[in-house]
DNA sequence: CACCGATGTGGGAGCGCTCCCACCGCGGCA
DNA sequence: TGCCGCGGTGGGAGCGCTCCCACATCGGTG
């Protein structure tokens, strides 16, 4: 029911108006000076400048949003179940990125949790009533109406990921493919005879990128596919606890893991230990994302870094340009990962 | 610089003005239905109601601001060197606590990432700009001129912690005594006949209570303090590992240690592992924080957790009735904490 | 020397709401 | 019957801005 009184003693701020009087110029003017246009004299600007710093005059931001039909905020949608999101350091420094890059455009974070999708759906609502001018979405599912009822809306919004190969909504995402062929890569440089995957949820276009890029290493060195070094898990511990022991009893001569996520190296992790394997020692792992988990395992993991504040501000970077009404350079951008090296490989 | 053009194709909501017409009442009428006045006949409420929905009107923001002299949002101010607190479940759940309480009073949440002390200061102003109506803090520190500030400007604001016993600013907190007691209960009842502590930083409050709780539960227990078995840490990973060592050399004999979070936890367990005692056979060890690290450790660790959610609908229930001007019940509020048992005692 | 465009500038007209005062109609009371 | 009071209601006035049109002013041009 929104806030009900107003509150005492706060001091009301200075208006336009009070700096235009003070400086002795019009309303107009100090507006212009405000918003950076050309079309004032140096004088004018100088004095009017010289105003507002008396006075200490900042723009009420409602009002401007009122009169000029912007709100100059933007949404960063989670989805709730997702909020464990906030306990990676990825998404810690998505958040990073974009709020940098909002404030040098002077502009609000918006935080919305959604949790169903009808909330979603009356978020879309919500953000069609002139609440903010454009939406970045984080951890988008394949079933999610939101892009749509954003686009259909005509609402400007760009994502973190794809949900498939020829995403069509703009969006920003790491290069799976090319991180799974560094680690890869990585392991048979080290002179891993045999490299087994676990792979993450199959309905997400994430895992399949990394199951890619795995194969596609392989190929590269010229080293044939064996699917019994292919397991599926669905990036939880326990599904890579349980996909370690498929891959144990199916190739016990198995000498590397690349994982699809961390906490699914986690798991593996853990199997290992119990069948008695010594990481690296017999079997070298490797993990996705570079999560807190990563740096405090035993041994620490190696694992694949994606440009995670860099993402956030090439998000956030689209979602402006999206809203100043520039054409899109590309429907998408997908950003260069990093191998972090650790003592588990 | 704000965002520059207007966007094409987005249709024009429905204003106010519509839904009066098409419900056949007046302006007045319409903003009462919506702000839940009494003083509409049951009658007149339907018909404006069915009018609402047949438009699918949304009330503009910024327009409601404006004439309201409220923002209908608060802010919630991270510092930027401890984004780090992204990555910890405890900041997570507190978001999801304070975003569902702010869903449920329609009240949006702005989130703002600020690095240095004059950054900090700029937002007090821009806080005083009717920006926002009010604003929760988290993770101050002893100098931080944030809180002074903002009751200067007379903007309602609720920390999260406190900076000393006598904290006088509004906040909520976690039982840190209570959860330093029951963790050295938990120890001393599993039979540990020497139990250690490894201390947070010194300079802050929340270290100085667990070292508090530790000393009080000793006490209680008519155990006998031994300096011996105090070392200080600054809630990192190498203070652990290093205060660990430091203990190890004191008192060799030490059975268990109660480690001011988690992070220190995991730094002891290395130097303890590194020093070949097991744990928890040699040393059972429990940390605070409950966090990601807790469950991944191996064992997992046993843990404080503070009621992190409810921390964050506390705060958010406190800011809102400061905002509406009901006078503060306390100037705080503490809350309970919880043992999470796992293996490493 | 009249005319013109390029610069600057002032200020009216809103943006979509809330607040509040005026007013209407009705029942109860003297 | 006349008057008061009150639940309900309409709509004017503004909130602090931006937009934009109108109006200087000034140096070239023909």
């Amino acid at each position: 029911m929104a806030i009900a009184r107003h509150r005492a003693g706060r001091e009301r701020r200075p208006t336009l108006e009070q700096v235009a009087e003070r400086a002795g110029v019009g309303r107009g003017t100090v507006s212009r000076v405000i918003n950076g246009s050309p079309r004032v004299s140096d004088r004018t600007r100088v004095a009017v400048e010289a105003a507002i710093a008396d006075l200490g005059y900042v723009p009420h931001r409602a009002a401007r949003a009122l009169a000029g039909n912007r709100a100059d905020a933007v949404a960063l949608v989670v989805p709730e179940p997702e909020t464990r999101l906030f306990a990676e350091p990825y998404f810690a420094s998505i958040i990073r990125g974009v709020s940098t890059e909002l404030a040098e455009a002077d502009i609000q974070l918006l935080l919305t949790l959604s949790s169903t999708a009808t909330e979603r759906e009356r978020f879309a609502q919500y953000a069609a009533g002139n609440r903010v001018d454009g939406v970045l979405l984080v951890s988008v599912h394949g079933e999610d109406p939101l892009p749509e009822l954003l686009a259909e809306n005509g609402i400007p919004a760009v994502m973190n990921g794809r949900r498939s190969a020829d995403e069509s909504f703009p969006h920003v995402d790491g290069d799976n493919v090319g991180g799974a062929r560094a680690a890869v890569r990585h392991l048979l440089e080290r002179g891993a005879a045999a490299v087994a995957t676990i792979t993450g949820s199959r309905d997400m276009y994430a895992a399949q990128c990394r199951l890619d890029g795995y194969y596609a290493e392989l190929a590269a060195s010229g080293v044939d596919e064996d699917e019994g070094l292919v397991a599926h898990g669905d990036f939880s511990e326990e599904g890579g606890y349980r996909a370690m022991y498929e891959l144990l009893g199916r190739r016990p001569g198995l000498d590397a893991v690349f994982c699809a996520s961390d906490l699914t190296a986690a798991g593996a992790r853990r199997a290992l230990r119990e069948a008695g394997r010594s990481v690296p020692g017999d079997v070298a792992l490797v993990g996705f994302d570079d999560s807190a988990i990563a740096r405090h395992m035993d041994p620490p993991l190696t694992s694949v870094r994606q440009p995670t504040e860099e993402m956030g501000r090439a998000m956030t970077r689209a979602l402006l340009a999206e809203i100043a009404g520039e054409p899109a350079a590309a429907p998408g951008l997908i950003l260069p990962t990093e191998l972090v090296r650790r003592a588990s490989s």
